[in-house]
RNA sequence: GGCGCAUUCGUCUAGUGGUUAGGACGCUGGCCUCUCACGUCGGUAACAGGGGUUCAAUUCCCCUAUGCGCUACCA
């Protein structure tokens, strides 16, 4: 049985590389018949942020992804929350401190800053001294209920240490550059090093599917696995996301908060897709994948070894092709709060779908709708430029024929509109660009925009009445 | 500095020991059309460099360069 988890810490919002960590793990589970777990990794005490995991919860809600188990869900393997299984890893920590694969260290903070910068200046690695592996069991005990420590890590000597990962193949380190990690720290919280061991595990997980600034730590997080005698799962390091200049993808150059993205109109299928397709592809030619498709298609094997930037541009363009493609129905449906937030009256239901309908195509974000389409609601403002044309003389004629003209029929079809402008052209020689422009300006606002029966189609006889005798007065 | 990972058009990517190195976004030209948008048909642009291996390397190996990540009692 495949059991995947996504393990964020709780820092306020979800990340779009953490919702790519978070699609990865769900597909592969779900292709897989396979669990898919949430695990919230709070063992940071000073940057518990209030309301962080109901966000995350939402956002997730609002994207379409549901977990197996995890806060809300619940289930065998918990608690989900990493704060509340302290006692867990106090009975695994003892564990390995009783096989002495890991040892306390009463070290300063400032010993080990000092013991740091003088390393650094001297231009090699900094890694722990092991100042207090030494110190003997039996004083060590000692010295434990008078004194603050942390848990390390005991790193072996000279030893080459690897991993198989399914994107990069096999990893190896030497165990003379793995650090005598932390793994408890003063206050009693693991670190992540030790809490991801030990809740993998027990939870069953199979395939740890996570960012790439990861793999360094991998072999920190596999002595661990040996020292319990635990078999490895299946690491998979994903390709980081990247900013436009290829450092990893940050707040400092644009939007990465997901929450971010829906709030400026991409719908979250597009997002899905589009961050589905960073670091993975089909094997051929096809992009628009739906949630259903990407569970069928998805494999590891087909994941990207270098890192993806991230194009706003490129999700953009995906965006406005679901707005395309979308049934009618559902993006009117999804564009109403967008015109109630604006406080547009939405005409009735016919009319307000061809309005959406005219103004999908123009746009490649939700939020961009009610501008699209505004020139329906409100009454056209002309610059000085379109007040010259609107007083030409053969613009007044038109203007006034068909003035005399809309209000006989309550309704026109497309067909007696195409009759009424060709019987223009002909009873007043105007044609092309002198019969269209003014009259698109009168109804419309601009000289550019749809086909004057769509127009008329969209405004009906009384509107189109109203703007053409307005624009008359002008 | 140390360690690790990576490297095909500007970007996302396909691909093979012999290909006109394919697609998509972007940009751009044409068509459609009164216009705009949509659509559609084209164009643009890439195998980081150097050594090998081989009849033949973008593809396999090594080196270099470059980029990125990690280097906390953060995750």
């Amino acid at each position: 049985m495949i059991k995947t988890r996504f393990a964020p810490s709780p820092t306020g919002y979800l990340h779009v590389g953490g919702l790519r960590t978070a699609l990865f793990n769900y597909l592969f589970a779900r292709k897989y018949g396979g669990q898919f777990v949430l695990r919230i990794e709070d063992t940071d005490q000073s940057r518990q942020v209030e309301g962080a995991v109901e966000n995350l919860l939402n956002t997730f809600t609002r994207l379409g992804i549901d977990f197996d188990e995890g806060p809300t869900q619940g289930g065998e393997k918990g608690p989900y929350f990493q704060s509340q299984r302290l006692d867990i890893y106090h009975k695994h920590i003892q564990l390995l401190l009783d096989a002495n694969t890991a040892y306390p260290c009463f070290c300063s903070e400032d010993r080990l800053k000092e013991v740091r910068a003088k390393r650094q200046a001297e231009k090699l690695n900094t890694p722990y001294d092991r100042h207090c592996v030494s110190i003997p069991q039996n004083l060590a005990i000692e010295m434990m209920k008078s004194q603050p420590y942390v848990i390390r890590l005991k790193s072996p000597e000279s030893e080459t240490v690897s991993f198989k990962d399914a994107v990069r193949g096999e990893v190896s380190f030497n165990s003379d550059e793995i650090d005598d990690q932390v793994l408890m720290k003063t206050d009693g919280f693991p670190t992540y090093h030790f809490a991801n061991v030990v809740d993998d595990h027990l939870m069953g997980i199979t395939h740890v599917i996570r960012g790439e600034e990861w793999l360094p730590s991998t072999p920190k997080h596999v002595l661990l696995y040996r020292y319990f005698g635990w078999t490895l799962p299946t690491f998979a390091h994903l390709p980081l996301l990247l900013n436009p200049d290829r450092s990893k993808l940050s707040k400092r150059q644009g939007d990465v908060a997901v929450e971010d993205y829906l709030a400026k109109g991409y719908l979250p299928e597009a997002l899905l897709n589009f961050v589905a397709l960073l670091g993975w592809n089909p094997g051929d030619d096809r992009e628009i994948f739906s949630i259903a498709q990407l569970e069928q298609e998805f494999s590891i094997d087909r994941i990207q070894k270098s890192g993806a930037v991230f194009d706003v541009e490129k999700l953009k363009w995906m965006n406005g092709a679901y707005l395309k493609d979308l049934p009618l129905e559902k993006l009117s449906e999804i564009a109403r709060p967008y015109f109630k937030d604006a406080g547009l009256e939405i005409p009735d239901e016919t009319t307000y779908q061809k309005i959406v309908d005219f103004a999908r195509k123009r746009i490649s974000l939700m939020t961009e709708i009610v501008s699209e389409s505004s020139m329906f609601y409100q009454l056209p403002e002309f610059s000085p430029e379109d007040l010259d044309l609107l007083r030409k003389k053969s613009s007044k004629t038109v203007l006034q024929y068909w003035l005399d003209q809309v209000p006989r029929k309550p309704v026109w079809t497309e067909g007696e509109i195409k009759e009424l402008l060709k019987s223009t052209t002909q009873d007043f020689q105007v044609k092309g660009r002198d019969l269209y422009f003014p009259l698109r300006l009168a109804l419309y606002g601009s000289c550019h925009g749809p086909d004057i029966p769509a127009l008329i189609d969209i405004l009906g006889t009384d509107e189109a009445t109203v703007r053409l005798t307005r624009a008359l007065q002008k």
